[in-house]
DNA sequence: GAGTTTGAAACT
DNA sequence: CAGTTTCAAACTC
């Protein structure tokens, strides 16, 4: 559907003169006209046979009926489709209009329009003549059914259209097309609401009442939705001609008198203004390869018989063909052989047909030129009939299109035998003449001259097509939004905007920052916010192995936290996890502890890599618990090749050396298939530093499942590492252990201070003295566990996460530094590689992105030591206000309209959503840029002049 | 490797 | 919530 909606868009885009739409909703308002005269405009049902819903991916379909169908939008004609080669009909709108009587209301007159979306056989029941039905086979009467609400439309002319709502039950309307397959239906929105859009633009010269209709979608047999229009009263002027140019053969008499549609719009903005036009006839150039019929000599050249039995002309591009059909039945016995109501007309155009039972109704357009401009129309075009030409003109993309009409008289009900149509049918061409702009028509279908114009499909696949003045931009990752205009862009989004871009601008910490920090300022280095936001998607898709090795990353293990909105996607295990890699072994523990109900527990052993460690994530119900991992100080440990202590057997590793035969032996397989898969897992580090960062897999102390409620998903935010980094590290080579032993002595590293501990993970092949944090001292850690989450709920989230994927990474707690100016491993923001925020406590903070040391050296020489921990927390507020002074609402809009204004431009160019995208977002981050770079400016001037003073 | 420094966790 | 203590990692020598 979006797909379509940006055609959609930008069909209407293309219109010279966009005329506000119509609905039908506008029209429902009950007219006292209603009494006599109706029109109704019936729909066929198409899609439902053909499979609407296939239609909707067909890009070749006609995005008015089909998708708009849908939405019971009532399309009337669309040039697009002309090419529809098909002899087949695979869809059709029919559009009946009947017109009430002249100016003295004589006899109404009923037109089936078709729009044919796809060449799809036209039903026959579908065709009406006047008042009388066309349609042989289908109960004629009853298509005419008279709705009770009239809408009275008035045409430009003044001349009043009356539409009339159905009722939503009214679907007995089927009943009213003879076969099921046929059956008119009237359109019933889903709300029951009957629902046609049409343009405003829309003129009919006649007074008429037009009564919508939709075949229930019930019949989804039924080949095609007609609309019929009844009611339409030829125009005064426009009866003389109409008339005689009216072919017989086909009203029921009633059809006799011409009517005039002036324009007529689509809903999806394109036009169709059907003028009284001379009498000249324009044939079909071309035909496609279906069968052509020339009718009676007149002027079409080439018609095309659908099976239905219509006859469509093919024309070349821009061509609209209308033609008559003798109300002879369906020799080919297709369903659309009821089409072979006398009189038909079927206007083609752009791949749309319109049935029109009475030629009369579409006027010429008097327009001279128009007729002439008709000149690509093949020389067989010629209206040899004075009968009726009919120009149409649609205003498209390039303008105005003019479809003449040529109303075959000659070719009468009973011509149809001339050709070897089935059907005999009366030609009349319509001949689409656009300006040289690009117009709509293109056809689809190769058969028409696909050379002439663009295709409908291609100008709708192609936005680019038609300058548009509507902004349109596509949720493409959902960064950009269709939206059906500037106006409402801007006014959708420019207050959005503003909420939303103060986000981007004021930098991504805001957003990153995990609980109440968003207001505060972040000292992050752009590039870091930039990298990541490139990195973000990739990061994100690699999800959880992916390691956070950035250049500048040390070891810090990243976790983004995913949103509320990734709940439930975060709650199920990590794919990882859910795959049960090899280094994953399922082990079955009897829970001991008093709290859990479950008496068992399951665990996911996970061998990681160094065998270093084991984390064992509760998998209880098969199902992996995510877990957090929380942050510490010494949590960035995965300890270099030269780990300070070389791994040493602590008692824990005993234990697990004692653990059972079998597990043990498993143990050992995973380790070997740990290796292999962490080679897969390792993340890139740095080159130079020894230091291998590993994104931590999320782990969860066995116990923590228990208490805390269902947790964030925790991803490992694996930053952009480059291929050639990430190769450059093996973590086999040097077997380092990406994981820290912990040394603890007194914790019994059941305590937060063991690394091993807070990061959810048994102490394995560590150093600590005492150790419980293993299984076999479950019951005493999941106290601890509780114990620790009785203090801190968050106390195993990660500390460092990114809210979003392509947030920057943020502290959550923020250090507490006071003497190492945030410059030392001790300070966690700096271990972790993420500058402080203003959350951080610290004292004489040097870890700020804009301030790299060598800058803050030469601010300590002019501030001299002491003003440090002044400056430090100066700057932090100095920060904090920056956003504020900075970033101010004028500074935001501004940025936001920087960005629209780019939308509108490559909008008018028509250049891709993507690249559009792609310039927006360029286009912000200029903008920040400059944010950044006056803020800056602004801040270092204020600090020289704090110097001055003091010197 | 011992000792010191440091800051988070734990505690009061 | 602030201050103090405990603890273990980080760091220095």
């Amino acid at each position: 559907m979006s797909s379509y909606r940006v055609d959609y868009l930008t069909d209407s885009l293309d219109d010279t003169e966009p005329l506000p739409e119509l609905s039908f909703e506008d029209f429902l308002e009950p007219t006292s006209d209603k009494s006599s005269q109706h029109m109704e405009i019936e729909a066929l049902d198409s899609e439902e046979d053909d499979g609407g819903g296939e239609d909707l991916d067909d890009p070749a379909n006609d995005s008015l009926n089909t998708p708009q169908f849908k939405k019971n939008v009532v399309h009337i004609l669309e040039d697009k489709r002309l090419n529809s080669p098909g002899l087949t009909v695979l869809k059709s709108h029919a559009i009946k209009v009947v017109t009430a009587g002249g100016t003295p209301p004589a006899k109404a007159q009923v037109t089936d329009v078709k729009i044919l979306n796809k060449l799809k056989p036209i039903p026959s029941s579908t065709l009406k003549i006047g008042s009388t039905t066309i349609a042989t086979k289908s109960t004629p009467g009853s298509i005419t059914k008279t709705l009770s609400n009239l809408t009275q439309i008035r045409t430009k002319d003044g001349q009043v259209i009356f539409v009339q709502k159905s009722v939503p039950g009214t679907q007995s309307s089927t009943a009213l097309t003879g076969s099921p397959s046929s059956g008119i239906r009237r359109l019933v929105a889903p709300s029951g609401i009957q629902k046609a859009v049409l343009s405003k633009g829309v003129t009919m010269a006649s007074t008429g009442l037009v009564k919508a209709a939709v075949p229930p979608k019930a019949s989804t047999s039924v080949p095609g939705t007609a609309i019929t229009i009844k009611g339409i009263q030829p125009l005064a002027g426009g009866t003389a001609k109409a008339s005689t140019s009216s072919t017989p053969t086909t009203t029921s008499g009633s059809l006799a008198q011409p009517t005039k549609i002036q324009v007529v719009r689509t809903a999806d903005g394109k036009i169709i203004k059907i003028n009284q036009a001379g009498p000249s006839l324009l044939m079909n150039a071309k035909q496609g390869t279906g069968t052509t019929v020339t009718p009676g000599g007149s002027s079409a050249t080439s018609v095309k018989l659908s099976p239905s039995g219509n006859v469509v002309l093919n024309k070349p591009i821009g061509q609209v063909v209308v033609r008559t059909e003798t109300p002879v039945k369906p020799a080919t016995g297709s369903v659309a052989s009821a089409s072979a109501t006398p009189g038909k007309m079927l206007v083609q155009s752009g791949g749309k047909q319109i049935l029109v039972s009475n030629k009369n109704i579409i006027k010429l357009s008097p327009n001279a030129s128009a007729t002439s401009s008709t000149t690509h129309t093949t020389g067989g075009q010629t209206p040899s009939t004075s009968s009726g030409l009919h120009a149409i003109q649609m205003p498209g993309k390039g303008g105005v299109q003019y479809v003449r009409v040529l109303n075959n008289n000659k070719s009468a009900a009973g011509t149809s035998a001339t050709t070897s149509m089935p059907k005999t049918v009366q030609t009349q061409k319509i001949t689409v003449v656009r300006p040289p702009v690009a117009t709509g028509v293109p056809a689809t279908s190769s058969t028409t001259s696909a050379a002439a114009a663009p295709s409908a499909a291609a100008s709708k696949a192609n936005p680019p097509m038609g300058s548009t003045n509507k902004i349109v931009m596509r949720s493409m990752g959902g960064s950009i939004v269709p939206l059906p205009s500037v106006q409402t862009l801007v006014s959708k989004r420019a207050l959005g905007a503003i909420t939303n871009a103060s986000k981007p601008a004021s930098a991504a910490s805001s957003s990153a920052a995990p609980s109440g920090s968003q207001e505060l300022p972040r000292k992050h280095r752009l590039t870091d916010l930039n990298m990541q936001l490139k990195q973000s998607a990739s990061a994100s898709s690699e999800a959880s192995d992916s390691s956070d090795a950035g250049p500048e990353a040390k070891k810090p293990r990243y976790v983004i936290t995913m949103q509320q909105g990734s709940q439930k996607a975060a709650s199920q295990p990590v794919q990882k996890l859910i795959n049960r890699p090899a280094n994953v072994q399922r082990v079955v523990s009897s829970s001991t502890s008093p709290n859990s109900n479950s008496p068992k527990k399951i665990y996911n052993y996970v061998q990681t890599t160094g065998s270093n460690g084991a984390k064992y994530m509760i998998c209880n119900s098969g199902v992996p618990q995510s877990s957090t991992s929380a942050m510490r100080r010494g949590y960035t440990g995965y300890v270099e090749n030269k780990t300070r202590r070389p791994p040493s057997i602590s008692s824990q590793q005993h234990r697990f050396k004692h653990m059972g035969a079998q597990q043990q032996s498993k143990h050992q397989q995973l380790q070997a298939q740990a290796k292999q898969k962490i080679r897969q897992q390792q993340l890139p580090t740095e080159q130079s530093s020894p230091i291998k960062v590993e994104p931590k897999l999320p782990t969860l102390p066995p116990g923590v499942k228990a208490n805390v409620p269902a947790k964030p998903l925790f991803e490992v935010l694996k930053p952009a590492a480059t291929p050639a980094a990430a190769g450059a590290v093996d973590p086999l080579s040097g077997m380092t252990s990406r994981r820290k032993h912990c040394n603890c002595s007194k914790s019994q590293c059941l305590k937060l201070y063991c690394d091993c501990f807070a990061n959810g993970e048994f102490c394995q092949d560590c150093t600590c003295k005492d150790c419980f944090n293993n299984l076999d001292y479950e019951v005493e850690r999941e106290r601890a566990i509780r114990s620790c989450l009785d203090r801190n709920p968050s106390a195993f989230k990660p500390k460092i996460t990114a809210p979003n994927s392509g947030d920057m990474r943020l502290h959550n707690k923020g250090c507490n530094c006071k003497r190492s100016g945030c410059l030392k491993n001790y300070c966690e923001c700096y271990e972790a590689k993420i500058p402080c925020t203003s959350i951080c406590k610290c004292v004489g903070c040097r870890n700020m992105e804009d301030r790299p040391d060598v800058d803050m050296d030469s601010l300590d020489g002019l501030m001299g030591a002491e003003g440090q921990k002044k400056d430090k927390a100066k700057n932090k507020q100095s920060n904090e206000n920056c956003a504020n002074i900075y970033l101010t609402d004028d500074v935001i809009q501004a940025t936001v309209m920087c960005m629209l204004s780019r939308i509108v431009m490559h909008e008018k160019q028509n250049v891709a959503v993507e690249d559009m995208e792609r310039e927006v977002l360029e286009e912000m981050g200029e903008s920040l840029t400059q944010i950044i770079a006056f803020a800056k400016e602004k801040h270092e001037t204020s600090l020289i002049d704090e110097s001055k003073p003091s010197s």
